[in-house]
DNA sequence: CTGAAAGCGCTAACAG
DNA sequence: CTGTTAGCGCTTTCAG
């Protein structure tokens, strides 16, 4: 009859009067609590199946003041890595009842805090921050409407944001010290985004740990983690007398002074600076430059590039998060009785280094103790 | 005080006391309705910001019916073109104010009812399937709560049943076209799962147009949309005589009997498809065998790969799912004024074929008019 | 164990 | 234009 023909919702009223009992009957039916006597419980679930009846989330989100709802934000899913994050993380939350509500966002600021907002507005009960910044004024808020972030992948040194992460900082001197075991004398590095507490990290140990054995970084390039990025500063490296990295001095006198190993900050830009090397520039992999990424993407696995990496346990990274934010959510105040703002945990996971066909094997060419 | 200490939430109610005005008047400031003096309306902004007011979107939405939340279901995120989706379907409805509540399934018949099911509870205004079936009981319970579907990538006959793909069926006519212009005579078919309509789609086009051609198709495999299955089919066909396929007789004599083209019903297989031709069995792409794919995923430009292929235009697709979403949502009744069901709108995008070298160029081999 | 009643935060008529 | 009054569908005391 009306016009703008809002559709038939059944209630729980509708089932309580054909049922004929009250309609917090019914509520006690679908809520946890079996204080409802066995007969009662099962004729109301009978005639509520027959009605097709089900709870309304929402309007039990209003009242209870929980959404079952985590916010993902995430900024980008071209690296292989985040799809399969959000995969695992949407399973693992399903698995104990939640969902997730996906918001994309882009890297800028603004846009940020604009989308967590948003997301605020819909009383998600948590909020995952998938290689996305979170500023402070930001988790103010967050922690002024009682919901729980974790940033998935980056940490931050604002100490009320608990994070997950692989352990980078040990990941990154693992490919040294696999670098200069493998006898690669001119090891260089690609760069991700400068911003990202993952680059951060991976650099450190990876440079720190050269510099422990009496080596310096040959040269350095910044890829952004974008393709295109990684794939100029991959010329730069190779052509242009390291316009872009340390003054070693160029090399017109060819391919002896370039760099013999290249370590990116992670798969997707390491896939390109591949490409590069071998179809651009026609260097050899591995032979020539041996190549390691970060994250063990299924794509690293794939035989075109059969990447040498660092291995995110994605999994373990999950589980983590789940358990912070559940710990949170649904803690009985057993942790920090008072509104204290709990502190935060940051949880590292380590990860394996996985030699495969990028890099020599270890005996090639050992030249471990040659200098220059 | 409370032990369950629940969060503080500013209500229009706090605004409305401090601004000195009433509770349906801050109601108003927020909603869209222009129906508030200027004056007030500023005035009520302003203290609702120092207050870090912001309304309650479930609240709104159990009272409005409108939640502006769209479910999207998807199967698996492995295959990249379905991460780009997500993330374009994002940027959509985010745009025109409308967030995804992303829920992943198995594919298994049960486990995708259980998820819509779930997904209603939430109230969605709108459910995106992408590359999962709908059955017509499931479907019956969204036109029931009035919940308008669109089937993404996957078409299926049920009538009520709104759907957005790509030209399928010509774009595998496209690649026959193609393949038999530049020469090949021996022309392979991998198909993906068989409960798909893309892939019986492209098939079909594929196969009938090589028909209208004269042509038959050498042989089939089954790749399942699945990686490890496309390689199998890939070994069947060059190893065992074509254990999969038709009974043109096996080739103890070698690689000449062997196909010398291979339409991969998507790209993700197709990767496949040419690892295992280069890296295990030895065989040239394009020289000896030409391979190409469809969707024109990222990976697919990538040196590695520079796989042709047909593109699915996902902007596109995108833009056609949310019209159809959006019209149906906020449809003034324009359309079918009565409470029928809508007829279902179909739309099917074209794409191009893109030519890269994962076959050999146009006149490289020109035995077009050769027969066996 | 169950019903009645009081809200959750908001929108939407309805008067003025 | 604005305040008052009903609800939305549900959970949660509070009596019995």
């Amino acid at each position: 009859m009306s016009l703008t023909s809002r559709h038939f919702q059944i209630t729980a009223n509708d089932v309580a009067e054909r049922a004929g009992v009250s309609q917090s009957t019914v509520s006690r039916t679908f809520g946890s609590g079996a204080l409802v006597s066995a007969r009662t419980r099962e004729k109301v679930q009978k005639i509520a199946m027959e009605m097709g009846y089900r709870p309304n989330s929402l309007a039990r989100a209003v009242v209870s003041g929980k959404s079952r709802m985590i916010g993902l934000v995430v900024a980008y899913l071209q690296n292989q890595f985040y799809p399969e994050a959000v995969e695992k993380l949407s399973n693992a939350f399903q698995a104990r009842g939640y969902h997730l509500l996906v918001f994309m966002t882009s890297k800028t600021e603004g846009d940020v805090s604009h989308v967590v907002e948003e997301i605020l507005d819909y009383q998600v009960d948590g909020i995952i921050a998938a290689s996305v910044a979170m500023s402070s004024d930001l988790l103010q808020r967050c922690a002024a409407a009682g919901v729980p972030v974790v940033s998935f992948n980056r940490s931050q040194d604002d100490a009320s944001l608990s994070s997950v992460t692989s352990a980078n900082y040990a990941g990154g001197g693992k490919v040294a010290e696999f670098l200069m075991q493998t006898g690669h004398t001119r090891i260089a590095y690609i760069a991700g985004w400068e911003g990202a507490s993952t680059q951060r990290d991976r650099e450190a140990g990876f440079v720190e740990t050269l510099g422990k054995a009496g080596r310096k970084l040959w040269c350095r390039g910044v890829g952004n983690f974008v393709m295109e990025d990684a794939k100029q500063a991959t010329r730069a490296m190779f052509a242009n007398g390291f316009a872009n990295g340390f003054a070693n001095g160029g090399f017109a006198n060819g391919i002896e002074q370039a760099p013999d190993a290249i370590f990116v900050a992670n798969d997707h830009m390491a896939f390109a600076v591949m490409d590069t090397l071998r179809f651009e520039l026609g260097i050899k992999v591995p032979e020539q430059v041996a190549v390691v990424g970060y994250d063990d993407v299924p794509a690293a696995a794939w035989a075109a590039y059969n990447l040498t990496t660092v291995r995110q346990p994605t999994n373990r990274m999950v589980m983590a998060t789940l358990d912070i934010l559940l710990d949170r959510i649904e803690g009985d105040g057993i942790e920090g009785e008072g509104t204290h703002a709990p502190h935060a945990r940051r949880v590292e996971i380590d990860g394996p280094l996985i030699v495969r066909g990028s890099t020599r094997p270890k005996n090639a060419k050992d030249t471990k103790h040659e200098r220059l």
